[in-house]
DNA sequence: GAGCACTGC
C-alpha cells in the first residue's frame, strides 16, 4: 500500500494537520484519501487521546473501507478498526480508527454535543454535500472552538471548491493529493440532441463499432429497458442512473456516456410539495461521470451536450440536499442542541437554505407542538428529536402513547420508513402479480393507507415473521425484515423516552373493526397536524391547510373509501404531497373533525415572525413569508359542533374564495 | 387512475 500516491505527502499532511485544526484535504479517485490518512494520523499518534472518527455518506461504504483497513493494519474488525452504522456497532474499547456513516455521528452529538471521544474527525467525500454532512460541517465550526486544543477536523473531498471550504473554516489550508486515475478523453457533441435517450442509444452503437473493446456506461435519469442483456464475450452497454457516480464500481468500462441530465428530488416550501424532475447535471458530476472510464485503463467520456454549454450552463456544484428537502426534522435537531446564541435563521451553513425553507420548517414543527409560539424547544420537542423520524412521526409515537395505542402506531411509523424498499422490482410479469395478490392483502377497512400498512405487518407477525409469506404477497423480503429493525429500535427509544415499561408488543388480537384504530388515526391526526387537507365541497379534490391553496387528489394507489354519496372524507392526513402528472397525496389517513378543530386553532394563531425569534426587526423577505400564511382563509375556517354545520361552513369558505376571483 | 433518482438515523 506505501505505492498510493497521499503516502507520498505523508510529511506535508502531518505538519499541515499539527499547525492547524481544521484542514481540507481534495484528493481525486484512487489517492487513498479515505483508507490511509486515517492510517496516517494513527501512526503519529493521534488516537492516544481519542478515536480517529472516518464519516461516511453511505453505509456499504463505511463497511467496505473499514474491511479493508483493519486488513492492512491485520486486525479482525472490531478492534483497532471498526464501523458504526444503523443496527450494527462493530466497536468496541480497543477501537481507535472508527468509521461511521454521518448520520450516526449526528445522533452521537446529540448525547455528546463536544463528542469527547474523538480525537481527529474526518469527514470524507464531502463534496456529494449530503444533508448530513452539511450540519456537520456547521457543527465542526462551532466545535473547533471550544475544544481547539485537542480536536483535528479534516474534510476530505473529490472535486469540492476548497477555495469555499477553506473561506467557511477561517482560511484553513488546502492540500491536493492527485488521484490514480487513467487519462481520460473528453469529447462533447456539436448541438444538444433532441432526445437525449435516443442519441446516447446512436452513440453507443456508434462506439461498439468504431472504438477496441471495453465497456460502455451509460448515465441516463430512469431504468430504461432498451438493452437486453449481452451474450458472453461480448461487450456490455450498462445504463446506469447516478448510482454508478458513487454507490457502485463497475469494472471493465473504458467508455462513458454522459446525457447531462439527473432525475431529482426537491422540496417546495411554499407548497409543502416534492417533485421529481430531468435537471442538468453539474460540472462536479460531469467529472465523476467521465472518471468512470479511467478506472482500469485510458478510456473516453462522451458528453452529449456541447462544451459551451457545459461551460456556460452547467453549475459548479449540484445544489446541496439542504436547499432541496424539507427542514423540519434538521431544524428540530439543531434547535435540541441547544447551542449557545442559536438563531436558527443565523446558524452558520457552508451554503444556507432559504429563509422561506427554515420558516416553513418553524410553522411545521410549532404545528406538532415541538416548539412554542417563542420559536423555543418544547420538552414533547427534546422527546421527538431523540427519534431518528421526521417530526411529524415522532409526535404521532409520543401521543399513540398517551392514547396507548403505542404498539400499532410503532408498527404504522416503522412501516413508512422502509416503504419504498417494500414493493417488488418492477417487471412485466411480477407487475400482474402483485396486482393479483395485493387485492388479498388488507384493505385498512377503507380508512386510509396507514391502517393497511398495519394490518399488513400484523398478517406477516401471525405467520411469525415467515419469509415464504412475503414472497407469496410480493412483498420484498429485506423490506420487512428492515420494518423489523426499525420497529425494535424505535421501540427501544420509547422506552427510554418514557422511562416506562411500555406494550410494544404487536398485537395478535382481531377485535371490533373500525373502531380498533380510532385511537391510532387521532394520533396519526395530532402528529401529522402540518399534513392536514381539507376536502372540496362538490368533489374529492382536497386543499392542504397552511400552505400556499393548490388542489390536490388523493393518489390512485389508496385504499381509502368514499361513502355511499361517493364522496371522500371530509378531512384527511397525509404522508407526502408529491407532484408526478398531478399533485397528490401519497398515504392518507381519514380523520375526525372534533379531532381537526384545534389544529385550524391553531393555523388561526400562527405568526411566522414570532417562532422565528421574532425579537430583531423583521426584513422585508420575513415580513412577505408572513403574508403568505393565508390569514382570511383560514380564519374563516369554524370548528363546527356537528357534520350539518361543519357542511355549511365549508360551503360558506368555498363560496367566499369564488367570489375573491 | 398511476408509473418514482439516490441516500440516511
Amino acid at each position: 500500500m506505501g505505492d498510493l500516491p497521499i503516502v507520498r505527502f505523508e510529511e506535508k499532511i502531518v505538519e499541515t494537520v499539527k499547525e492547524n485544526p481544521v484542514v481540507v484535504v481534495i484528493g481525486e479517485t484512487g489517492s487513498g484519501k479515505s483508507t490511509q490518512l486515517p492510517q496516517i494520523l494513527y501512526r503519529r499518534g493521534y488516537a492516544k487521546s481519542g478515536i480517529i472518527a472516518v464519516t461516511q455518506p453511505r453505509r456499504v461504504a463505511a463497511v467496505s473501507v473499514s474491511r479493508r483497513v483493519a486488513q492492512e493494519q491485520n486486525v479482525r474488525i472490531g478492534e483497532e478498526v471498526g464501523y458504526a452504522i444503523r443496527f450494527e456497532d462493530r466497536t468496541s474499547e480497543k477501537t481507535r480508527i472508527k468509521y461511521l456513516t454521518d448520520g450516526v455521528l449526528l445522533r452521537e452529538s446529540l448525547f455528546n454535543p463536544e463528542l469527547n471521544q474523538y480525537s481527529v474527525i474526518i469527514l470524507d467525500e464531502a463534496h456529494e454535500r449530503s444533508l448530513n454532512t452539511d450540519i456537520l460541517l456547521g457543527l465542526m465550526k462551532r466545535l473547533i472552538k471550544w475544544r481547539h486544543s485537542n480536536l483535528k477536523v479534516l474534510i476530505t473531498s473529490a472535486t469540492l471548491d476548497g477555495g469555499k471550504v477553506s473561506r467557511f473554516f477561517s482560511d484553513c489550508p488546502v492540500l491536493t493529493v492527485p488521484g490514480e486515475l487513467f487519462p481520460v478523453e473528453i469529447v462533447h457533441i456539436s448541438e444538444l440532441p433532441k432526445s437525449y435517450v435516443e442519441a446516447s442509444l446512436k452513440k453507443a452503437i456508434d462506439i461498439h463499432v468504431r472504438e477496441p473493446e471495453g465497456d460502455i456506461l451509460i448515465f441516463l435519469t430512469g431504468q430504461v429497458r432498451v438493452f437486453s442483456p449481452p451474450p458472453p464475450n461480448c461487450r456490455r452497454f450498462i445504463v446506469s442512473t447516478n448510482i454508478a457516480e458513487t454507490s457502485l464500481t463497475v469494472d471493465g468500462v473504458v467508455y462513458v456516456i454522459d446525457s447531462g441530465y439527473v432525475k431529482q428530488r426537491q422540496y417546495n416550501p411554499s407548497t409543502g410539495m416534492y417533485s421529481l424532475e430531468v435537471v442538468q447535471i453539474s460540472k462536479v458530476q460531469a467529472k465523476q461521470r467521465a472518471g468512470r472510464a479511467g478506472r482500469t485503463r485510458p478510456g473516453k467520456c462522451y458528453r452529449l451536450y456541447p462544451s459551451t454549454v457545459y461551460h456556460d450552463d452547467f453549475l459548479d456544484a449540484t445544489i446541496p440536499e439542504i436547499q432541496r428537502s424539507s427542514l423540519a426534522g434538521t431544524v428540530l435537531y439543531l434547535k435540541s442542541l441547544d447551542l449557545a446564541d442559536m438563531d436558527i435563521l443565523k446558524f452558520d451553513f457552508l451554503d444556507s437554505p432559504s429563509v422561506e425553507s427554515l420558516e416553513d420548517a418553524l410553522k411545521q414543527l410549532y404545528l406538532v407542538d415541538a416548539i412554542d409560539e417563542n420559536g423555543s424547544i418544547t420538552s414533547l420537542g427534546r422527546k421527538m428529536a431523540e427519534l431518528p423520524l421526521e417530526p411529524s412521526l415522532s409526535r404521532t409515537l409520543l401521543e399513540a402513547n398517551e392514547l396507548d395505542c403505542l404498539s400499532q402506531a410503532l408498527t404504522v411509523v416503522s412501516m413508512l420508513s422502509a416503504e419504498t424498499t417494500l414493493l417488488p422490482a418492477p417487471s412485466k410479469s411480477s407487475e400482474k402479480k402483485r396486482r393479483h395478490t395485493l387485492s388479498n392483502l388488507p384493505d385498512g377497512f377503507g380508512l386510509g393507507d396507514h391502517i393497511q400498512l398495519l394490518q399488513i405487518y400484523e398478517q406477516w407477525y401471525q405467520t411469525d415473521y415467515n419469509i415464504d409469506w412475503c414472497k407469496e404477497n410480493n412483498l420484498q423480503v429485506r423490506g420487512m425484515v428492515f420494518v423489523r429493525d426499525v420497529r425494535k429500535q424505535l421501540s427501544q427509544i420509547m422506552q427510554k423516552i418514557t422511562k416506562g415499561s411500555l406494550d410494544v408488543q404487536t398485537s395478535n388480537r382481531r377485535r371490533g373493526g373500525q373502531q380498533e384504530y380510532k385511537s391510532l388515526r387521532k394520533a396519526l391526526c395530532i402528529g401529522y397536524a402540518n399534513q392536514l387537507a381539507e376536502r372540496m365541497i362538490r368533489h374529492n379534490g382536497y386543499r392542504p391547510l397552511g400552505f400556499k391553496s393548490e388542489l390536490v387528489q388523493v393518489h390512485p394507489s389508496s385504499v381509502l373509501k368514499s361513502d355511499e354519496d361517493g364522496m371522500l372524507p371530509n378531512y384527511v392526513v397525509y404522508h407526502e404531497l408529491i407532484v408526478t402528472s398531478r399533485p397528490f397525496m401519497r398515504n392518507v389517513c381519514a380523520v375526525e373533525m372534533r379531532w381537526v378543530a384545534p389544529i385550524l386553532a391553531k393555523l388561526d394563531k400562527l405568526n411566522v415572525f414570532k417562532l422565528s425569534g421574532g425579537s430583531s426587526q423583521p426584513d422585508n423577505q420575513i415580513q412577505e413569508v408572513t403574508s403568505t400564511v393565508e390569514k382570511k382563509e383560514i380564519a374563516a375556517v369554524q370548528p363546527p359542533e356537528d357534520r350539518a354545520s361543519m357542511i355549511q361552513a365549508a360551503r360558506e369558505r368555498f363560496l367566499a374564495r369564488k367570489g375573491q376571483k
